[in-house]
DNA sequence: GTCAGATGGATTGTTGACAATATTGAATTA
DNA sequence: TAATTCAATATTGTCAACAATCCATCTGAC
């Protein structure tokens, strides 16, 4: 692992978890000491991230991290929804036997985190996570697995971390996993892509619900 | 512009327009010397390219232009498949009714290029990328527009150039353009959807047919 | 008092040299 | 003769100094 990795690891999380505030302007020069780097890879750094659109940066005015509004969350789901439809049918198709009852153990354990930790929010979050990270993989599109894990689940994290909204419905959240898993394990790809997007479709309204309600601030 | 933009540019239309050849495994002394630039910028740029799949970069052991296969072009038509039907639908919503009609006009001075340049590829391939440009920035989705344009038209691209596969279906593909822009103009975002999926669809089993057929060696 | 312009400071962009590591080739041994 | 190990070399990773650019503040005029 080069130092440029770490710097992106380093910053990346910063940034996911909010340490980074969004819009905050900072300098590279603060950046380094604050994670005992030198320039050369900090630059490295910043350049893939600003790629992949977590921070912007104006020449010799310094960088900043992204700010965001929901507008644009509810506009991630939206792809979300397609993407994750089209990698969840790929998956029904191509996912072995080996990984689809990995899969199933993985949501028996959530649904014990959910019974154990009842309303903590961070372990529902990260199953929640993993279940979509799975399937992302399983798909067997490079690509497709690429575009989800390195942009958009870093974007929505980050997100999730700044309004802490992670959703609060897990347990319909579990039981759309298990049959969205159970259409993967019948190989019926048409009906996988539906119930995927139908959920990322129900996560999104329950945000823009919350917003109406008058939960969600900004 | 600074100069790891420069670098930036340089290596990506580069490597779209295949003057680097994939799997190559090449210098950064060498890459300095043929773009006249220092290891500083360019070593920036590497990342932003890598960290966008165009090449790999294992440490100590130089970058390689990424080596592709027909197998992973046509994943990337199936994510196409459901990101640019999203483009389509959500243009139909958005849409200026001075983009649409500025979309129609494209349209026009496509027709006569393809009746003027006859089987002339670049000008048809041009004007495809044209026309799915402005319907993907048309979303007004940020995310949506900054992944179709920053990463996947230049994969697709890349492999334009490469395998010189420029459909040869120009009078189709113009005719299917057509349809999706009227539906987009009667703000039928539901057909603009279903139709922008079928064309990308039937593309991709344009390719297909041409590997059966052995017109596409690799 | 307010706006315009210029200057100083700070920050970014760039460069070249130095250190660390993988590859390649040759030499040795089985 | 083939495989393996070792060393030389070339290439990458890293660093600190230098140059270019922008931002803020200060000064002056209207």
């Amino acid at each position: 692992m080069t130092r440029a990795d770490e710097a992106f690891d380093c910053l990346q999380t910063a940034i996911v978890k909010g340490e980074l505030a969004p819009g905050e302007k900072i300098g590279e020069v603060e950046l380094c000491a604050r994670f005992n780097l030198t320039r050369g890879p900090l630059r490295e750094a910043l350049g893939r991230l600003e790629s992949r659109g977590l921070l912007v940066r104006r020449p010799h005015a310094g960088v900043s991290v992204v700010s965001v509004s929901v507008a644009e969350l509810l506009e991630l789901y939206r792809i979300r929804e397609v993407m994750e439809g089209l990698a969840a049918r790929q998956a029904a198709e191509r996912m072995t036997d080996e990984e689809i009852s990995a899969l199933q153990s993985t949501l028996d354990s959530h649904e014990r985190l959910i019974e154990q930790a009842q309303g903590q929010a961070y372990y529902q979050a990260e199953g929640d996570y993993d279940f979509h990270h799975r399937i992302a993989t399983g798909s067997r599109n490079t690509k497709l697995a690429q575009m989800l894990l390195g942009d958009l689940y870093y974007m929505v994290r980050m997100y999730r971390y700044r309004l802490s909204t992670s959703a609060g419905r897990p347990h319909m959240a579990l039981g759309e996993h298990r049959r969205i898993v159970e259409a993967i394990a019948q190989r019926d790809g048409e009906l996988a892509e539906f119930l995927m997007k139908r959920h990322i479709n129900a996560a999104r309204r329950n945000i823009e619900k919350k917003i109406e309600e008058g939960l969600l601030s900004f």
